[in-house]
DNA sequence: AACTATGTATATTAAATTAGTATGATAATT
DNA sequence: AATTATCATACTAATTTAATATACATAGTT
């Protein structure tokens, strides 16, 4: 039930992001460095942010990440969905055709019901909104759990 | 993100004994046998519903378990409690103890406002209320996923 | 009282998933 | 052309989850 590592640093990346929109490319270094993730592991979750248009991401010296999106648009249910590898509570909420019984079965609406107020909520936080209240010179790193 | 295979037997486990309410005591090896779950794995699983006042066992020849109390009294919410592991998102809405700036982060309170959105959903939904339009003939067993 | 069908408890193994590392390649700026 | 950085895949390690095995306890039946 609990959220991975990938889909809690990816969040940690965004808001570093967002909260350095106005200073250009930051490079993964830099981001590795402030978030105490691996330059290589981190090299991964940005991967994922950016074939999912959330990063851009500029090559050779000077380069680095950026974010693709207003702050504003983009929202923790999307995060969540890319990084989580199976979003439903369980699997057969997505993929009724793995279970014979679905049709019949008498739990998996209720399943279904809890994983999309879950979403909702999610779908309904942005990064900006995370980030609105805070001071700038916070990095919004060295969290251990989030 | 998912649940845990003992949840949903677990649930599947207490929806057959809210469907046979009527009948005495089930034994481990019936609830095997309908629910394809093997003796062994079953009888941790019943051990825990029995340890936290779900089910009540009958040792003895004509042995087995029933429902502890009324299947309206039994909430998703508490299955899911009691077999998660980690039952929030992140470790760190009910451990702010485990991150040193988990008075400052940014995503904590969110994390926490979608668990708290989740089991509120969850912890109200009863057993009874799943199987209120099923016929007695289905013993809510077979679902491969849920 | 012995027998046997049943539940109780703990320890161990196996499988799956997640987390993280290593290697190598490609692209862009200077 | 050299340098600095991102991109992509393969591999390894650690953790968690799932399941099995072994041993014991209890209650009814004969």
């Amino acid at each position: 039930m609990k959220l991975s590592t990938k889909t809690r640093y990816g969040t940690r990346v965004l808001i570093e992001l967002a909260l350095k929109v106005n200073q250009g490319a930051i490079s993964v270094s830099k981001i590795s460095s402030n978030q105490k993730i691996s330059v290589k592991y981190l090299e991964q979750i940005l991967r994922t942010l950016r074939q999912a248009g959330v990063v851009k991401s500029v090559r050779g010296p000077k380069g680095g990440h950026l974010l693709a999106k207003d702050p504003s648009k983009i929202y923790l249910g999307q995060i969540v969905r890319l990084f989580e590898g199976q979003t439903d509570l369980v699997s057969c909420v997505s993929s009724p055709e793995n279970c014979a019984m679905a049709a019949e079965c008498l739990v998996r609406d209720a399943w279904q019901d809890a994983t999309s107020i879950l979403y909702k909520k999610l779908d309904n936080i942005s990064i900006a909104s995370l980030i609105k209240n805070s001071d700038k010179d916070y990095q919004g790193a060295a969290c251990i759990s989030s």
